[in-house]
DNA sequence: TGACAAAGGAGAATGATTCTCCTGTAATAG
DNA sequence: CTATTACAGGAGAATCATTCTCCTTTGTCA
């Protein structure tokens, strides 16, 4: 759960981007935000569903679906693990980093050295074992930048 | 493509780890393997069916599926994306890194200060544009290492 | 308030993955 | 080198998340 400051805050600027981008405000999308927003849980899709049609018995999942997808397009929202459409294998057993497209969704392997080194300058939450640490860089490959100019400043 | 080498040691690990765990050396299975071993493009099980059924037309999707599990499970291969089993949502905007549970599939958000900065220490490899990068910590969350105390030696 | 484009609801369709059931074959003992 | 048998493979059905289609409803704006 997240404090009534940040959600309140989070609200506002979805109101706001809402406006911006001339997306109709409806009590659907606005119960579907705040119940993303007032999660640190990482929810699914699912998971939305289920809670909002506490308030609104009558939604349906593909709307939840829709407006998922609108958000993210507006920058309201991210996905947690962008390569979740399909199963991705790595027969690279050794310590290394992943470079992941955003256009074209390709992974390139990043060797361990050339990113300074993973290190916990705080602990864990109690309780919590490490395994394994490794960096997830995103941005665009080669190919999807040489057909993309506009795509080249970094700026999502 | 990777050097000849580095796929005759994994094929060799293959063989290896198929004897230690008395799994049955098939034809299939070596194929499916070379396979994998071969890319360093993180293929997908769809990519590797395709590539397998040139050297055996008959092969089923079903057993390429199938012993992407088996190798998983034996430690020979590794999914890239612990997380595609479903979409997960995050609606935190800021920079920060995410752990992820192996068991539950837990996703706990961690404070950008807790991590010693992501520095790459070598550029990129040509043409390619970084938008974020993120680490992905790995590992046991208190509820599930509570409940399976040898999960708690960080051991794979 | 009225017109219209955008949004929502219901359920079918799709696509990836898993399962079931039967047949074939690698492993191993004789 | 066979026979036995448990494990592995093939085919296709089933499942589950996600997307799509089609029609109805509702915000938005004049
Ligand atoms: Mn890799
Ligand atoms: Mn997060
Ligand atoms: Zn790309
Ligand atoms: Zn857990």
């Amino acid at each position: 759960m997240i404090s009534s400051a940040i959600l309140d805050q989070r609200m506002e600027h979805f109101r706001a981007r809402c406006a911006e981008l001339g997306l109709a405000y409806t009590h659907q999308r606005m119960i579907i935000y705040r119940a993303l927003a007032s999660s640190d849980s990482h929810p699914t899709p699912e998971g939305i569903f289920e809670q909002v049609r506490r308030e609104i018995p009558s939604i349906s999942l593909g709307t939840v679906y829709k407006n998922i997808h609108t958000f993210t397009e507006a920058g309201l929202l991210r996905e947690v693990n962008l390569l979740h459409d399909s199963l991705r294998l790595d027969a690279n057993l050794g310590n290394h980093h992943h470079f992941v497209c955003v256009r074209c969704k390709a992974v390139t392997d990043i060797p361990e050295k050339d990113v300074a080194p993973l290190r916990l300058k705080h602990p864990l939450p109690d309780g919590f074992v490490l395994h394994r640490a490794a960096a997830e860089l995103l941005g665009v490959c080669a190919s999807c930048a040489a057909s993309e100019p506009d795509l080249q400043t970094g700026s999502s």
